[in-house]
DNA sequence: TGGAATTGGCTTTTT
DNA sequence: GCCAATTCCA
């Protein structure tokens, strides 16, 4: 019998500024939490505390980064109100993503969206903007994919429209850039479908210009909170205002130290502006730290001090003082996994950690392979905080493809994937002829094919191959959604195949049909051929629906034909088979729908289990908002905390280079008890060893924290080449010679980089006297910012500059 | 048309 | 060094 629900029961335990937030429920709340300071548990006792005060839960809105935090809060709240009935249950929780998606699906209608549509990836995306590309009759050379998808991205984070974006595109670049966004928008609506953006785009709007909808909503969530406010960009900010636009009872919690999603638009100003937004706003700051030791909390408050744009927030803690930072210095990346592990492993035995105590840190996921063999060699299990990675491969693609397509037939980038996997002889010629006819008649790719014998200049047994699989969606839809009317596009289908068709498709088809054949007629839920079960709409069964395809389409019979012993792709596919029956029992309602989207908005963190035994890796974006007892930060180098990008500082100011120290605080904060911060003297970074740089960010820490141990010899510099081996046969070889020049330029450029350090005084033939502010090497280039006395600061390529030293 | 072989390009972070 | 896209060949 759970205690009954009382306001002084949910406090219980509560510091007085945690208390001061969790009381403060009507109006604008900001909460300032440093990092460890106990954040999660002041937010759920917040939303208890409202349910204690007679607010029902299902008028409490409460919005997380991840699914993950989003699961967790959901059950730390359930668990709280577990004595409070009804009036405890209902409460909204989710992602910024999945709340979009769930209301725009709602309200469809309103947003002038198609009642079904598609979540793209950016997979999706990609594909979709170098056909915009192209059919703005641009190259996609002159204009690349992944640059137009960031300034498209940027300007929905910004609620411009193509017309917007149109008007203030003033530059060549951007003026093409808006033709294509408008044929982008085209395309996705063709497709009915909306990319990651659109959803928060499309939600911000609705709500900005729908009076009823926002009243709606406005009703449906009087209580507004929103965790990782810092993190917001100005779409979700425009959504979270607009909910809360009369009642005002919105919570933003955050900490601005911990902002590390600019690059992705999120926009600082929104939680260091919250006071003038909300003159009224009531602030409270959570300071005392519950996490970490005073040296670590010491390293972290020393690094982001030097950051500018920030609330100022001094953390601090009651707990031990503890051990020093551990700052190791390796020979190169190697050295640097195997020290980092072997210490590891030394601490997990010498201090009674478990493995899932241990977590080790990196920049770019590209780091983490030298650490899992280094894991591996020493058997230690670990698990890799990148969940998606496994619905990125082939396989499993293809076979989303297929759902894809069954849940929206408009959906022609996910069908022009799958119609030729397996192998259907539609080659790119049939399959040309098909999209023009397809362009022609205003038809999906799928409609087209439903209609293949009318296309021009198909090969027969193109066509056919094309009508099968139409027929093959038109029963698999069918399956999946049985109380709905045949399609248009399916009746176009209805001419049977003759029978030389059949034939000539024989050979094509025979494993898919053979399969098909085999399934057991009582095998529920589906039976094969065109007979109607309408198991779907009592009991979410994607896992049928995909056992389905899998046969039918071919897919399996293609797969295991595949040479026997390690069946790589078929376990994949089982594997997820296995993943979608276990959401078939988690969400007895689910429809195809939800099933898409969960696998869509499923983000790197969410997959992570919390007591799987096995030591952690994770980028430093992906441990924002977990702690571990022992930390291990690797590539502590120039270029790489902070990125390369961030210190080339094309944004002409130092917002980047704040960002990168913010994220380096992340890291840091994340540890309780011990940490190490690594760097390695050379690294092999796209098939080149470099001479690295130790992060500056080291060097605004204070030296008596750390205890060094250097593993690396320090004579090294005269030897720097030859200390690689590297065995030249094979391609690499032929690189090798092909780039001989390049080669003694790096050693060259090797060399300068030992030579010029940060901090030095040099000359420069036009510019004059300067001091090094940054070195950084990138390839053969090693490039160096120079503030000079006269002429402003440089950035300057130092194989060209001559700098010469000046001794002061 | 489809598979194999070669080449070029490239990497920051993710909903 | 690795991957995807392109080219080459049967």
């Amino acid at each position: 019998m759970p205690a009954p629900l009382t306001p002084d029961s949910v406090l219980q335990g509560l510091t007085p500024p945690q208390r001061e937030a969790a009381m403060t429920i009507d109006g604008p709340l900001l909460v300032l939490a440093g990092a460890g300071s106990g954040k999660t548990r002041t937010i759920t006792r917040r939303i208890a505390y409202m349910v204690a005060c007679g607010i029902p839960a299902w008028n409490i809105l409460a919005i997380t980064f991840t699914n993950k935090a989003a699961g967790e809060m959901r059950t730390r709240v359930a668990s709280l109100l577990s004595g409070a009935g009804n009036m405890g249950r209902g409460a909204t929780v989710a992602t910024f993503h999945s709340l979009c998606a769930r209301l725009l699906r709602e309200f469809a209608a309103d947003a002038n969206l198609p009642n079904t549509f598609s979540i793209f990836d950016s997979a999706d995306q990609t594909k979709l903007i170098k056909q915009a590309i192209k059919d703005c009759s641009l190259s996609v050379d002159n204009f690349q994919p992944g640059a137009v998808q960031s300034a498209i991205s940027n300007a929905k984070n910004k609620l411009q429209t193509p017309e917007a974006f149109a008007v203030n595109a003033a530059a060549f670049f951007e003026r093409n850039v808006a033709r294509i966004y408008a044929k982008y928008e085209a395309l996705l609506r063709e497709n009915k479908a909306v990319d990651f953006d659109d959803l928060l785009l499309k939600m911000a709007i609705l709500l900005r210009d729908n009076a009823t909808v926002r009243q709606t909503l406005e009703e449906r969530f009087q209580y507004v909170l929103i965790d990782e406010y810092q993190d917001t960009n100005h779409a979700q900010f425009v959504i979270a205002h607009m909910l809360c636009r009369n009642h005002k009872n919105i919570c933003a919690t955050g900490d601005p130290d911990q902002s590390i999603y600019g690059w992705r638009g999120a926009n600082l100003s929104n939680i260091l502006e919250f006071e003038q937004f909300y003159p009224n706003a009531k602030v409270v700051l959570l300071e005392q730290n519950y996490r970490s030791t005073k040296v670590i909390l010491q390293a972290a408050s020393a690094l982001i001090a030097r950051n500018t744009k920030r609330k100022k927030k001094d953390l601090w803690t009651d707990n031990q003082k503890g051990e020093k930072i551990v700052l190791l210095k390796a020979a190169d990346e190697h050295q640097e996994a195997a020290e980092v592990v072997k210490r590891m492993k030394a601490a997990k035995e010498k201090e009674g950690l478990s493995w899932s105590n241990c977590a080790i840190f990196y920049r770019t996921n590209s780091l983490s392979r030298v650490l899992e063999d280094a894991l591996m060699k020493a058997a230690i299990p670990y698990q890799i905080a990148r969940g998606t990675e496994f619905y990125a491969r082939k396989e499993i693609k293809d076979m989303l493809a297929y759902l894809r397509v069954v849940a929206n037939p408009a959906d022609s980038v996910n069908f022009e994937r799958i119609v030729n996997v397996p192998p259907r002889g539609l080659g790119d010629t049939s399959l040309t002829r098909v999209q023009s006819f397809g362009a022609e008649f205003d038809l999906s790719l799928l409609e087209a094919c439903g209609q293949s014998h009318q296309i021009p200049g198909l090969a027969p047994r193109a066509a056919a191959s094309c009508k099968k699989v139409a027929e093959l969606f038109k029963a698999w839809r069918a399956a999946a959604y049985p109380n709905e009317p045949a399609v248009p596009a399916a009746e176009a289908s209805e001419a049977p195949l003759s029978e030389e068709e059949e034939e000539s498709l024989a050979d094509l088809f025979n494993q898919s049909e053979e399969a098909a054949e085999e399934l057991p007629l009582n095998e529920p839920p589906f039976v094969t051929g065109t007979q109607h079960s309408s198991p779907i709409t009592h009991h979410s069964d994607i896992r049928g629906l995909m056992d389905r395809i899998y046969k039918e389409s071919g897919l399996e019979a293609d797969y295991k034909k595949e040479d026997d012993t390690e069946n790589a792709k078929a376990a994949n596919i089982e594997e997820l088979i296995t993943v979608a029956a276990e959401f078939d029992a988690q969400n007895p309602t689910g429809t195809l729908n939800d099933y898409l989207e969960q696998v869509t908005l499923a983000s790197d963190v969410d997959k992570l289990q919390d007591a799987g035994g096995s030591v952690t890796l994770m980028t430093l974006h992906a441990a924002k908002g977990l702690e571990f007892p022992w930390v291990a930060i690797i590539g502590m180098e120039d270029g790489l905390i902070p990125h390369s990008r961030a210190i080339s500082g094309l944004s002409g100011n130092n917002d980047d280079m704040e960002e990168e120290r913010r994220l380096a605080f992340v890291g840091i904060t994340r540890a309780m008890v011990r940490l190490t911060l690594s760097s390695a003297r050379y690294r092999m970074v796209r098939g080149e060893t470099i001479r690295t740089i130790e992060s500056q960010f080291i060097s605004e820490m204070p030296d008596e924290i750390f205890d060094l141990v250097d593993l690396t010899a320090e004579n090294d510099d005269a030897g720097s080449v030859g200390y690689h081996d590297e065995g030249g046969y094979g391609r690499r070889a032929q690189k090798e010679r092909r780039s001989y020049e390049s080669t003694a330029q790096r050693s060259e450029a090797d060399a300068l980089a030992g030579e010029f350090k940060r901090g030095m005084l040099v000359r420069h033939a036009q510019f004059g006297l300067g001091r090094i502010e940054e070195i950084s090497a990138a390839g053969t280039m090693t490039r160096a910012v120079v503030k000079f006395q006269t002429s402003g600061t440089k950035k300057l390529i130092l194989q060209y500059a001559r700098l010469e030293k000046v001794d002061a």
